[in-house]
DNA sequence: CGTAATATTAGCCACCTTTCTGATATTTAA
DNA sequence: TTAAATATCAGAAAGGTGGCTAATATTACG
């Protein structure tokens, strides 16, 4: 791995997508300043900033999110679309948390409010460049609380936890899956090419087991915990 | 909105969890070269950390992943009992997404990889103290599509894409919610306060605007989608 | 070797589910 | 206002589900 120190500082190019006229200038100031950003490009709608896109293929986009017309994921995912490699910086001046992330899982790498100090969203800037996400001490949290927990029960359950809960065996398990798909007794039976009789054996065992009713309490509570 | 320039530079107290010790020595070293940065103490394990954390209590921690005995993002759980404002940045080698996750939903503010360099890591401790939530360039994408992707859709309904998939009307959304907690026609019927023939008219329209031959797959499917 | 756990099969029964056809009132949108 | 979508109710047929008891291999562990 080479570390040399002979970087070439290569100039970031921006296209600000941003409907007031205003934040636009006041963005392209602030950033113009910057000797390593350039904003080559501005429009204040989604179509035409697409087009700019296309044309100037920029390192960064700053997207407002509360754009008329096409919405700011929308075009975020039009981005993406047309160069995977363009990093786009979600920016609005509220932190509605939905929005948040449908911008972040369009395909923003960051999420920045407009009240943001200007030198910090160069830093923000460089960073994304380099392919760090990036979020708002306002909504930071809330979106990290956001996250699908079973991936966290998935690690913690290896070590600890492993009590109180009577495990299923493996035919159990085999069989829960199929159940999770949907599968009827009888065609559980066939895919294990065992008798219906045996099938339904396991699925009462597993309900017992996870202490549930029914095998559709049994297959939402085998998603929700990452057990299939 | 005061913004007066008479901020008070304050030092960030940082305790650092991380079982090798040539690790611990480094970061020490690397952080405290920065007049704002103060490591006050080190641990190589979870359980004298937090200790550690509770005796400081540290603006930051930063926090090996992969300790033996109790993990990081066990002890992760246990910092943010401890004190909810204490800021948790993960640390690790290599690059598990979902110990990312894991970490992340766990309460961490930021994941690093040990190769950072140390005034990029200053820096993030910097954004992490304000609430900034900063991911490692080779993890964040990979993380950020994890997201639950219902958001996105929700946003976007509301424009366009409209076509191609048949929503469900609000009262098959009640007997859909109901469907995903177990209830059978019958239940379902008596907690919307109509007879088993509706519900089961609903739920018939459910399973054909869902595409799926049966409850539990219309289940599994409305947890997986989220549309629940 | 023997005991315990697991996997397999069987029959029975009450109840539930899914699909079908068909009807009526209400609301919404063109 | 008319047409379309929605919500409501009904009966019946075919098949699936869940709980029950009971028996027999197979496997694993001490």
């Amino acid at each position: 791995m080479v570390t040399a120190v002979e970087i070439e500082k290569k100039t970031i190019s921006v296209i600000i997508i941003e409907d007031f006229k205003l934040t636009r200038v006041g963005l392209r100031c602030a950033l113009n300043s910057n000797p390593d950003i350039e904003v080559v490009a501005e429009s204040d709608n989604a179509v035409d900033g697409l087009e700019l896109i296309k044309r100037y293929n920029p390192n960064i986009v700053l997207m407002d999110l509360g754009l008329a017309g096409m919405n700011g994921i929308e075009a975020t995912l039009k981005v993406k679309e047309i160069n995977k490699d363009i990093k786009v910086i979600a920016l609005t001046s509220h932190d509605r948390e939905e929005e948040v992330i449908a911008a972040l899982s369009s395909g923003a790498m960051a999420y920045c409010l407009k009240d943001i100090d200007p030198s910090k969203l160069a830093d923000v800037i460089r960073d994304v460049v380099e392919g760090v996400c990036w979020l708002d001490p306002l909504v930071a949290r809330k979106v990290l609380d956001a996250f699908p927990k079973q991936e966290t029960i998935g690690i913690l359950k290896d070590k600890s936890s492993e009590e109180g809960r009577v495990p299923l065996t493996e035919r159990e398990y085999e069989v829960l899956k199929h159940l999770v798909d949907g599968k009827s007794n009888t065609e559980i039976a066939k895919e294990l090419i065992v008798s219906v009789h045996t099938a339904k054996a396991h699925v009462c065992s597993i309900l017992q087991k996870m202490c549930v009713n029914d095998r559709v309490q049994a297959a939402v509570k085998a998603v929700k915990e990452g057990l299939v």
